[in-house]
DNA sequence: AATGAATGAGATTTCATTCAT
DNA sequence: GATGAATGAAATCTCATTCAT
């Protein structure tokens, strides 16, 4: 039995949080169609998604998901830009505690975007698509970036003594490299380190034994 | 439906590489298809290498691609399985050395198969199809736990002292996720952790504090 | 892999048959592709009939054909559902003269939708595919059933006193038979045979001799 | 897991009736294509059965069945003209029971051809092949048209007096269609006619009533 | 902004047939 | 006769993107 026609439900399948006086100023609409993107792109990968698919679930027109994005590649562009920051938003002075390294550099972890609720299925895309598209390259290589100063920033923050400096860089690459790991085995369901071992041994790495 | 019978010989029946005797039992085309897949997929992902531009890389016509390789996925499969072995092929007494432990983790590092030539370009595959391809990730876990237990040999081996399991254990989970995210990151070009300096970290954290 | 954007204005857009006022919902479209596929499945068959080749006829791009069915099979369910009413259209009054039994089962054969002009067409689809696609086989089956049951009715109007019930459902479905036979004879232009004359015989046989 | 190559079973699979000197003069080879292409394409049509699922089941090489059939044509030609006779087979005189018109029609259904247990099978490329290849056309009204005269052969033999032509040709012709269409339901497990209940009314249809 | 039909390039896959050994 | 790798045309189907309304 096949259609006469595909139909398309549009419109008015508006959702109940469609603003009251029942225009549509284009925002909703837009961010639904992100949505659906954001979804679909992390559990499939950009390239097993169609538009159409996005769109679908979106609850859109195929063509009004191009009035928004010219090219489907902005689509991933604007979670990017839009739902990912490049940089992390927590202050390293909320998270460090002076004589806890350890401690501070577990807060650090959970502090972090990468353990918001959206962020295991952005993260998805960001690794999967960090080859291929040199944009999401540059993004996750910035938040790297951003990353690591931060983690430093809380290790002087935490640390008793002053470190020295390749050390503290040494310390803070390699938790970052955990924490980015952590993210990144999320998605295939792989086994995930364990932060706080981790950032033990990172912290243990730090104390001068004897000292010195 | 009659197909036109075949009046073009094709370039690439024979190859420099040909066995002298001018035989040709099917293995070579197939694992020139191979190295073509390998070479594409790394470089573009699965979805974005088509079958036509495999099989052109490796001078095959299309069809010949799918009577070595029913479906596309079959190329992804086969690599896995005949290229990139689940587990660790070095063993772990050529590897440690009694009472440097530090210097055996980086000799593990090195010695294991993700530094080999090939494995960057095959670690790229695996890391970018795990989310989507269940038997790429289950091919990504086998190696993980491989990893695990080979790293937990070589700490036994090089360790001054009996080790605590449980400390062994996040030892090693560590120390191998740090090995899987530097292949990881060599595929989006990313900052690589010092695998030397965290050599050192998890080293640290095994010597007893005072002897505790 | 981002496709070309369309650059040919598609010189089958607008055809004769289109509205005047330009707008064209589709529906005109589609049924044009139908028209294309009834005709060359009954000729060549429906394996044998590319779905390039009916796009051709109909004038549509190739992909639209996809648009309205997404799989080729969908054309032939839709023919059926659509096209080949599996239940006789016409009533067993108005047919069924009483006390004339013969001349009714004529005007029944030439009643039945298999005489319409389309008829022969989609009838050829039906016997050729009714054994290698089971919904073929089932519109079969339900249209021999239906017009058993109408034949039934058409006798038990059409004859003088009533009638015995196997000798009249053996009536009816002998009938039918030649009825089916009939229409699938016609499509390897095979001799058809005489219905007036079987009307005749069917007929002679429920007349019971000496009263019986 | 991809096999490292397609294998294939070949002859070494050669079955037990294989001439027992090790021998192989080909018939028995042929003969397995044939027995495969029968099955094959009785039940899924000759052009939706693939040369090489018939190699497969014959359990010969691909190459070997074009050696004896050049053309995927030739095995169809080759079923018609080596296994279903286009005339049938049972002599009028074997059948037919003066006196007895019914019981002589019904013996003739049994003893024609198409009620030989492969029968079936090739009735039904007969049937489903006839309008789309001219060739199977031709043998299919070949056929019907030795019946219609074997059935007139027999009713002459059968009848107590002797017969106006035009009824015996209406008649021995309606039951023929009857045959076929016998054959023809079978293959999409349709219903089918009672051929006993057939034969009494085209029996009746000849006794001039009131002795005219 | 909204809509969905239209477009055509290209993807994967199939397959009859050939041919060197 | 036997073998199976090789060949390439063609089939079905997908999809990003456009556009008239």
């Amino acid at each position: 039995m096949t259609r006469a026609r595909p139909t398309h439900v549009g419109r008015a399948a508006r959702r109940a949080t469609a603003p009251e006086d029942g225009s549509n100023d284009g925002v909703e609409t837009r961010s639904r169609i992100l949505d659906a993107a954001e979804d679909l792109i992390a559990r499939d990968g950009f390239d097993a998604t169609p538009t159409a698919q996005i769109a679908a679930r979106a609850e859109v027109p195929k063509g009004l998901l191009f009035y928004y994005f010219p090219k489907k590649i902005d689509l991933l562009r604007t979670l990017l830009a839009e739902r990912l920051p490049a940089h992390p938003l927590c202050a390293a002075a909320d998270i460090a505690v002076h004589g806890d390294v350890a401690g501070s550099l577990v807060r650090l972890a959970h502090g972090v975007d990468l353990s918001r609720p959206d962020s295991p299925v952005l993260a998805s895309i960001l690794f999967r698509e960090a080859g291929t598209h040199p944009e999401v390259g540059h993004h996750l290589r910035a938040m790297h970036d951003g990353l690591v100063e931060l983690t430093e920033r809380v290790l002087d923050i935490a640390a008793a003594s002053p470190l020295n400096h390749r050390r503290r860089r040494e310390a803070a690459q390699t938790f970052v490299a955990l924490l980015l790991h952590s993210a990144n085995a999320r998605r295939f369901d792989g086994p995930l380190p364990d932060l706080t071992a981790a950032a033990s041994m990172v912290s243990s790495s730090l104390v001068p034994i004897g000292g010195a």
